[in-house]
DNA sequence: ATTCAAATGTGAGATATCTCAATTTATTTA
DNA sequence: TAAATAAATTGAGATATCTCACATTTGAAT
């Protein structure tokens, strides 16, 4: 198991002891998880598609997953990465049930599908479970606008030095990591090509601002990294 | 008064016959109305800056106003046109209270603050309220994917055509309007400078897409248009 | 109507980023 | 371990968009 996983930071999850669902109470719990159902992912695997409806609130139990969306030529942008025990998606729920954004599994991975109905009666059940899921939606709002501001405004350089801070900061929790995605994954969450993504972490390499062995990547000058992501 | 006002689709208003507050008891109603001010701006004013703080929900009473997300380089990319009776923000409440867009007027207008403490407590004290709320985020969430998708994917022509379809089918709600916003805010609009927003409408001119004189605009060809916004 | 300032339009060169093709490196399979 | 396949890097030309400078139009004020 990566150690990334020890320090989680999610903001709403399942996981008994973790955000969220912690403060459901037993008979709640226990409802929501009668209303579960659990599927695994290969890696690469679609896990669900912009625009199209889903009955279920999507949560990650294990693995990775990206959150993106697509254009019509089939290139992606993704928003985020996704680890276990966050939601993948919650959909338009009281409305119409769509999802707007797509997601496909990183690596190979297990999600949980909890009835949207039943989610419903919980929240609507007791006050004390609004204010979580309203975070959730300003989590998203705030993570959106960061991921507007960053292709608009900033250089390709700009993009992969955050995406790399992303990465230490949010992600693996260390300076020292081995991506669990590839280049193109980086290259979409940058939202740049592959190719302009290689180049840009080979600048990078030059500078020793970061050292590169294949998926091993260390960031040796974080300061330096923060303020080209700041000023390009 | 112009004629868009009386077409409103807004998805949460405060006007007392329409969307979000007209299911409101008159009891909270009046709460919410005695803990409320109104403020006025004049055209191009600043109403609120994102990173701060505020302690009120904010909406329009009069004008129109933009709300967008700003870059260091003082750029800004408008995500949606707020007309009257409509949300122009609410603030990550249940968190920090901050706000994560920008927002500004274009014409003279007329803002209600609504507090915020006011504002929770009515959302809280029934749950025939929550519903609603939800659906503002989910509208807003929605609006963003597009924003994102349409900036990321689309040349320029294809995102003045959007641009363009967004004020005849959710702004003026005609073919033939004159515009309240100027070709900058224009340009803003679709995510790139003035002088190229300014080119594109000329060349749709050419080819009879629309007609032009200053700011009023026909659409001659909506399918054209609809065309061009999808696959450039 | 005339004048002035602001808004808008237009052309040409500059620039950032992409695409394509070739090469190198890493990973999987036999 | 070698061979085969996939992933990543690199270079060079192509392209979309921007910037700057200037011309024109529009609307406001006289």
């Amino acid at each position: 198991m990566h150690n990334y996983m020890q320090k989680l930071n999610c903001p709403i999850c399942i996981h008994r002891t973790q955000c969220f669902f912690n403060s459901l109470t037993e008979k709640e719990y226990d409802f929501l998880g009668a209303n579960k159902k659990e599927v695994n992912f290969k890696a690469g695997e679609t896990i669900y598609k912009q625009g199209t409806e889903s009955k279920y609130l999507i949560f990650l139990l294990s693995g990775m997953a990206k959150v993106y969306v697509e254009g019509d030529n089939g290139k992606l942008f993704i928003l985020e990465l996704i680890k276990p025990f966050q939601f993948l998606d919650i959909p338009s729920i009281f409305e119409d049930d769509m999802l707007h954004r797509s997601s496909a599994a990183i690596v190979d991975s297990k999600a949980c599908l909890v009835d949207l109905k039943a989610f419903k009666s919980i929240i609507l059940g007791d006050k004390k479970n609004v204010p979580r899921l309203i975070k959730h939606y300003n989590h998203t709002q705030k993570r959106y606008s960061t991921r507007l501001t960053n292709v608009i405004y900033k250089n390709m350089e700009a993009r992969i030095a955050d995406s790399l801070l992303y990465l230490v900061n949010e992600i693996y929790f260390s300076r020292d990591f081995t991506l669990t995605i590839n280049r193109t994954d980086l290259a979409d969450l940058s939202g740049m090509s592959r190719e302009s993504a290689s180049r840009i972490l080979g600048q990078f390499k030059e500078q020793d601002i970061i050292k590169i062995k294949g998926r091993k990547i260390e960031v040796l000058n974080k300061k330096q990294l923060e303020h080209i992501a700041r000023f390009g």
